[in-house]
DNA sequence: CTGAAAGCGCTTACAG
DNA sequence: CTGAAAGCGCTTACAG
């Protein structure tokens, strides 16, 4: 089991050549005679040598290696992202270390440290809720790139790809009250988290548009889960004067109200109009199929990669941000309000 | 941005001690006096050091990566062991390359010589179907350890952890059919893939003990998305006998079953028993609730974990098999047949 | 075109 | 207890 690696000096010396012969037919210098590096490969096929990047990197100080922070890797979206980080990865040549803050800081900050340890070539980073200022001061000031993604992170010194959580929340909430809702209530979601701060002021500014009054009591912060839906219904039914449509944090949240309503008695898109974040693939079978703004996490991801990879590649450039159009994808589970017309 | 990265040489020359020091402290080598040992880090705090364990790494010929190969990191099920993966890794000190195969044995066979490339020590895989054998004989040759997870793979050196798919299996179609149910039909996944093949076996045997003949016009593949049910559904209900009750490869199938009963008029649980595979938390909130086939992805992937990380440690230990029990949830999706009892 | 030599950042016997 | 030296597997000017 603990047999010696093959090395470079194993090779030449099987093929009779010097050290630096092989490492330049490794890489494909134009400079070695076809001859000269064809019984080169041929002793690397003999003896079953397999390139030793680490090292390589070592002696070259570069890394092809990337690190990437998300929250929870079980979010569609999140997975979706890191699916397509993967990929351009691979395109560029680097393998991707995946870590998980679980939306803690201090993890966070372990893992990054450990990132640098690990000597990677740049980072991508979903910041966890509550990642102080300056948590990044080490990465740059030690020349490591990063791009930001997903979730907005004031530091305009960084690469940004992500949504327009802005502009989707705003297109559903104008989606409601063109359909004559006036009590729309805002659920779920965490209250420290950016991108929850950039959707309720799209909710905000679609209400102020269109002059409807906001209603505090009808916005209610939960843990964005599956079954934080029911408690965030609960809150709001309660209520005097009940909401007539449900605009959710996330998909997660948007089926687990939905799944609540159903327990009370209530028809989704029918008895309460409620619309979706993210876009998830589920959304479009569940019963009533789910309205929802769609996002675009493949495409986020390979933007961050881009971003990152480019950086690598010039650090002077300008940062740059990317973001992202969302697409308001209307189903059976947003109708009208039952005192409109009675639908 | 291209600064000379700070190394213990630095560290030595203001601590004013050697290197050798700098590197026990690092180690925490009980023979530094703590005295020695204080100025050290201060210097390391001063100057903003960090240890590069790459080149640690290359000098000690080990490694503290180890390397992740999955499908599809969008199955919820191995999100969640690719969690469970990352956890375990970070509580023994590893980093995780996280790779995707897309059920491609070509692709994956790059990304197994990438592995080796960036000296991982060790692999965690699932296998993508279709992987021929003798796929990892490199690596059993250069003694790095391979732990199989989730797809059972017929090479008796290989570590394995995963699921009673088989058992799973039996007992959901015994359910079925103590339920009443005499037609099931085995609707999804794809051929070759070795888990569908355990389920399968599960499927015949129970209708085996039960001695219900199985009928071939039953059992449907298909790619395991939530559209595919469509299709399948479809190829059931144009036989002569209708099947009364699905078993679905998996709970995403299931999903798109069940939406595709409604669509043709039919209401899940009433006009169609099914049940799923997997246990995904949303199978709780479908409409109605699917009853699924629990398994446990956090669990194999912190198996998977151990398993290759105790074998790291210990080459010689004789290969292990850890297949975790799978557990019946019964939900309204699974009733009794309309015929059986007017329900 | 090819080889000898220095060096990437670390560890680890081995002297002193 | 501490330092000088060799070496992990590679790359890259620099001679020849």
């Amino acid at each position: 089991m603990d047999k010696r690696r093959i090395t470079i000096n194993d090779i030449a010396a099987h093929a009779g050549v010097s050290r630096s012969t092989v490492s330049l037919v490794l890489q494909k210098h134009p400079r070695i005679p076809e001859e000269t590096a064809e019984k080169v490969r041929q002793s690397i096929a003999a003896l079953g040598y397999t390139y030793n990047r680490n090292a390589a990197n070592l002696r070259r100080r570069t890394s092809q290696a990337i690190g990437l922070v998300i929250n929870d890797i079980r979010n569609p979206f999140f997975a979706q992202l890191t699916s397509a980080v993967e990929e351009r990865a691979a395109e560029a040549g680097y393998m991707v270390y995946l870590v998980e803050s679980a939306e803690q800081p201090a993890r966070q900050e372990r893992l990054l440290e450990s990132f640098i340890e690990h000597d990677v070539a740049g980072l991508i980073v979903c910041a966890a809720t509550g990642t102080p200022p300056q948590a990044f001061d080490r990465f740059l000031a030690a020349g490591i790139p990063i791009c930001m993604a997903v979730r907005p992170y004031p530091d305009a010194r960084l690469d940004f790809a992500g949504s327009d959580n802005y502009g989707g929340a705003k297109m559903a909430t104008q989606h409601l009250i063109d359909l004559g809702h006036r009590r729309i209530a805002f659920l779920g979601g965490e209250r420290e988290n950016p991108v929850r701060i950039d959707r309720l002021a799209g909710y905000f500014s679609g209400l102020d548009a269109r002059g409807i009054a906001f209603d505090p009591a009808l916005v209610v912060e939960s843990r964005p889960s599956l079954t934080s839906g029911v408690a965030d219904v609960n809150a709001v039914m309660r209520l005097e004067a009940r909401p007539t449509a449900m605009l959710c944090y996330n998909d997660f949240v948007a089926m687990g109200v939905m799944h609540a309503l159903r327990c009370a008695g209530l028809t989704p898109g029918e008895h309460m109009a409620v619309v979706g974040f993210d876009g998830m693939p589920e959304t479009e079978i569940t019963h009533p199929p789910l309205s929802t703004v769609q996002l675009y996490g493949r495409k986020i991801g390979s933007d961050a990669a881009e971003l990152l990879i480019s950086r690598i590649g010039d650090p002077a450039r300008p940062p740059t941000r990317r973001v992202e159009q969302a697409t308001l994808i209307v189903r059976a589970s947003s109708g009208r309000p039952l005192n409109a017309n009675g639908e």
